[in-house]
DNA sequence: CGCGAGTCTGAGCATCTGTTCAGCTATGCT
DNA sequence: AGCATAGCTGAACAGATGCTCAGACTCGCG
């Protein structure tokens, strides 16, 4: 992939590609999205089942999986009277697994330093 | 390490743990703290410099600092009168670069997307 | 010891975000 | 056509978030 204009290494980032990033990366910052997009990785589903799996209303999951579609994480297709809704692609899967083996990695760190600290705690 | 209670497959997240995926997920959720992170990435230096770096006021820096120290995702050693932060380990570096290569291809199809569109835009 | 540089902290404020609520649209069935 | 089901949308509200400001604290130096 021969791109060009955009900024690959981490340092020193655009600002607004740093926006850009920031904007995408909400998409796991909230407990009702990465249960939705969990939930979506098992499989497709409609917003009924979807909202029943997580325990929300389906109002909520509508607005968050409007959200989550301008962001280009997850597609729509109408079925009959039903909207089943699917992750983009399989990069998507990928992104959830690597946030949460990083999560665990980093939690696992926090465990171990969080007796001895020097200015982790105040 | 024998956790056990912790979920790790992607699908059907256990609410409490989808939280602190969420709860990390933060620290790449806002332009600011990726910038800061994404300095890092590039060495260690002082809250100042990072501050210049970023274009904050030190006192911003220096909330998210904290924020990113709770996290896990960094640590500060006081040198003289300065205190030089520096990212807890490669793992919070991969996770940063990781992020950004996730964007680029989830921004990629976005733009493939946002012209032949069903369900994707109203 | 006193001062300046560097950093941290709490309060206050403006903004953003997620959920609920009420109502609308669209599809399928009788 | 009439009705029920499934989903979407906008307004409104509560809670969270990020920044600024003022002040406190620490460290090094004269």
């Amino acid at each position: 992939m021969a791109h060009g204009p955009i900024k690959r290494s981490p340092d020193e980032l655009d600002p607004n590609f740093a926006a850009v990033i920031a904007e995408t990366m909400q998409a796991l910052a909230t407990p009702s999205r990465v249960r939705i997009l969990g939930r979506l990785h098992a499989g497709p589903c409609s917003v009924n089942e979807l909202a029943g799996a997580v325990g929300m209303e389906s109002s909520a999951v509508s607005h968050q999986l409007r959200l989550l579609r301008h962001l280009g994480l997850v597609v729509g297709r109408r079925d009959g009277r039903r909207v089943v809704y699917d992750l983009y692609d399989d990069h998507v899967g990928e992104m959830l697994e690597q946030a949460i083996s990083h999560v665990e990695h980093v939690r696992a760190g926090l465990a171990r330093t969080s007796s001895a600290h020097q200015l982790t705690e105040a």
